[in-house]
DNA sequence: CAGTATCCCTCCAGATACTG
DNA sequence: CAGTATCTGGAGGGATACTG
């Protein structure tokens, strides 16, 4: 499934549905926030705490630039996490669970108890 | 998300991961299962109890047969289906849940629950 | 009825290079 | 450091026609 955002691009070609499609709220909007190839990597980390964009670079074999910033800025979008941007030099920014993104956990858990059981 | 299948590529030119790829048998598997674009509005209707080819692709709207052939394959070579055919005329071709699949439901919903609270 | 077989084309993931 | 900008191949999905 790929992920897709709201009308409003801010994300030049990247996220766009084929057509803007009403995201129904249920298990398709569930999928929506975790179902895209990066996203529950990201929240797992995120898990573990508040991180950086190079930790999670890091920590995540080999994602791309590109990849980690489109599927923080969806998971962004979708109020599962925050981005704060401290005026540093250079510039810090950290990612933390909003308490909807942590709620999240529960969901994650049925799913590798379900793995778990049958695979 | 896109889906995944086995080395021995039965099905010409999709569901083919861009390098095999090693699934961990965790979330990953469980999204694997579920995360494609067509595969959870299948196992909607298949709680619903056994269907036929025919009757899913009604009821799931304008789903090319080709998509429909693909996810119902994914989703028996992942043990979450079954298919039964019978020597009718015309053929007659029933799928049907396995415990396997019957037990999604669990994972399914936790997921509506989440939604429903957050969206 | 329940699928294959093709063609075609979109469009996104990943690589790479660059920057405030 | 934390990202953008740009380019690209090829998967993956729709449309259509056909068949055991």
């Amino acid at each position: 499934m790929s992920l897709t955002e709201s009308k409003q691009n801010r994300h030049p070609g990247n996220y766009v549905p084929k057509q803007p499609v009403h995201i129904e709220c249920s298990i398709e909007k569930a999928l929506d926030v975790i179902g895209g190839k990066w996203s529950f990597l990201v929240l797992r980390e995120l898990f573990g705490g508040t991180k950086r964009f190079g930790e999670l670079q890091r920590s995540i074999s080999s994602i791309s630039p590109k990849s980690l910033t489109d599927t923080l800025r969806h998971l962004e979008e979708n109020g599962v996490l925050e981005r704060t941007a401290y005026p540093t030099v250079p510039v810090t920014v950290e990612y933390t669970l909003t308490p909807k993104g942590e709620d999240l956990h529960r969901m994650l858990k049925e799913m590798k108890l379900w793995a778990a059981k049958w695979c």
